[in-house]
DNA sequence: CGGTTTTTGGCAAACGTTTGCAATAAATCG
DNA sequence: CGATTTATTGCAAACGTTTGCCAAAAACCG
């Protein structure tokens, strides 16, 4: 039955499109055919190729495939390096709901970490130009450049997820961080606060920037002055949202006036600083609120229950994904453009009012 | 300058090592090899093709050589499906050691989903038997299978991490589960506990059933009966862990005769049962020593900061690499062994003797 | 200096698909 | 029923590498 060519020792290394031809009693080039384009092939001669197919466990090989017609099946997803500021609770969804999103429309998921080396960037770069991957989504803010080759004139379409890139000419799917910090120092400012405190991420980062903005807008809004708002962990550079947490805690016992509420750019700083704060005696929210970003699970669970700013990370999984797919599908690029899913403000009893 | 052959309004597309030849004068296959073989060519060619190469920027097409050598450079971790139960906490401490790991051996990683549909089974055959991968590491206890193909007999060097799969002729990166339940649970013991309340995971799931016997182990061997530890959540199927210690703490609640000490498998159920338990007004460790296995470190700032067994991931993720990377270098398979990394027991204010 | 080995480089055949083109068979039409 | 269209299939040329084999050149040897 079996007309291997060769049967040695060698491994069968699978059925070829060539031995399901010679099954079906056609040419390779109706397999291929009948396997991929609709109405190209007679149905009767489709039945017999699918069960030929079937029977010989037959499993197209996509190098080969890839290889001919110039195109592969594989997005790739540039990761910030060893940290992930602003997404550290959040990668695991990200990563579920984009990886999803991508195989239902036929594409797989290869990881990439872009660290602060230069052997990371050539890495990317390598699978772009190597024609390895078909698209990219990027949550770094720097695009991977070295030696002549930068990820931005590859032709590979991008898009940026997290991080608003427009104007790096990238498509871009983002939450509104601004406007949520602005909203909810806003209602920290209703509530009767006067005095914040803000727990930075590292200077300069995008999110840090956006947020940081919005404590401004509220502050300004209600005619307080910029002083209102102490910075800590600003002087770091990147590290685990925990030691930011940490760190910010001993500034803060160093304050003589004690600001009464604390705006945190992520739930692990959060969650560390209150940890810290508690000790010291003080109360939350008795003596301090608290509100973070992020929306991960386990605020619902810490004592207080933290409130945070919940980022979408489904919604902006898929509508990144479809952006891709779409900048994929058709050959004309659409003007790069943002597209801004709402965060949800999650509030629990880590924010009240201040003591008289 | 450009030869190219049709400079009309095509893409560029990437330079060719056709390219490359012409402009250093030399034929491909020699291109080939200098960029490639150490010494099969002389170093004054060398030079010149190395600054052709770079001139040209040019980057050398995977899925062409992919498919000529007959194997690719992609390994793919199979994750399970929407619940990662045992694991959820440190994916992506995994994925990171995983990949850093892959990627000084000079490959890439992709992520593959093995849900309970037969779709995602199909699909990650389909990668398998497509040529697409190189290697799998598999954090799930079942092996995809479905008409007729099977991951087993694909041919496809496997390694499985966390879930001990040697039994099935899996070469297995695992932490000491059993041991280090069975250590803990015989140390709260000596404080003097005597009944327990076990938080377990999915039904037969195989972090659920070592844990378990740990516990099991260390009461005989003090000499206690099986009836001294209640077990909660095994009823529940997949869920996320924070849901399983919310439904054990209302289990709890209606128990007379309270356990003294808790063990959860995994760190999300006992923050979350340490939450609901403390609003009964329960406090921990005063009535309820808790103490859980992940080592997520969110633990530390957990009030009371949680008692939890740490994996070690990264260690593991090292191991199954380098296994990996071994099965597919050499031939010869070795006999698939059990690789054990021990895990190590963090104590913290969680757990403290009984009352009296 | 003729003969033998060693380097070095080129030719061309793979690898497993897809697809343009052409050929045949079937169907439709006037 | 001949002529024209349409449906179905096959042939063979790509796609961009790697590599076995051979030839030319260079180096070495007695």
């Amino acid at each position: 039955m079996n007309k291997n060519k060769d049967v040695a020792g060698e491994e069968p290394s699978g059925a070829l499109m060539a031995d399901v031809a010679r099954l079906a009693g056609v040419a390779i080039s109706t397999v291929s055919r009948a396997l991929a384009n609709p109405g190209r092939v007679n149905e009767k001669t489709r039945a017999k190729i699918n069960a030929a197919a079937r029977q010989l466990g037959y499993t197209p090989n996509a190098m080969a495939r890839g290889l001919r017609v110039g195109k592969s099946n594989i997005i790739m997803i540039i990761l910030p390096g060893s940290l992930y500021y602003g997404a550290s609770q959040i990668i695991p969804q990200v990563l579920q709901s984009i990886n999803k999103s991508l195989i239902q429309g036929g594409y797989n998921l290869m990881i990439a970490n872009l660290d602060r080396d230069e052997v990371s960037e050539r890495h990317i770069l390598d699978l772009a130009f190597g024609g390895s991957v078909r698209g990219a989504i990027i949550l770094s803010s720097k695009l991977p450049e070295v030696d002549g080759r930068s990820l931005a004139n590859s032709g590979l379409p991008i898009v940026s997820m997290l991080l608003d890139m427009s104007d790096a000419g990238l498509q871009s799917v983002i939450t509104n961080d601004r406007e949520a910090v602005r909203d909810v120092t806003a209602e920290l400012i209703r509530l009767g606060h006067r005095r914040f405190f803000y727990l930075a991420g590292p200077e300069g980062n995008y999110h840090d920037v956006e947020r940081y903005a919005g404590v401004l807008e509220a502050l300004e809004a209600a005619g307080l002055s910029e002083g209102s708002v102490r910075r800590s962990g600003g002087h770091l550079d990147y590290q685990h949202g925990f030691d930011i947490g940490v760190q910010a805690a001993d500034d803060f016992a160093e304050l003589t006036e004690k600001p009464t509420a604390v705006i945190a750019t992520s739930d692990d700083m959060a969650i560390s600083f209150v940890s810290r704060i508690q000790r010291t005696g003080l109360s939350i929210p008795g003596d301090v609120s608290v509100v973070s970003f992020d929306g991960s699970p386990v605020c619902e669970f810490c004592s207080p229950p933290l409130s945070t700013i919940k980022q979408p990370v489904e919604e902006m999984g898929r509508a990144a994904v479809d952006l891709l797919l779409d900048a994929i599908g058709h050959r004309q690029n659409t003007a790069a453009v943002r597209t801004v899913i709402r965060s949800s403000l999650i509030l629990r009893e880590s924010i009240a009012a201040p003591k008289s």
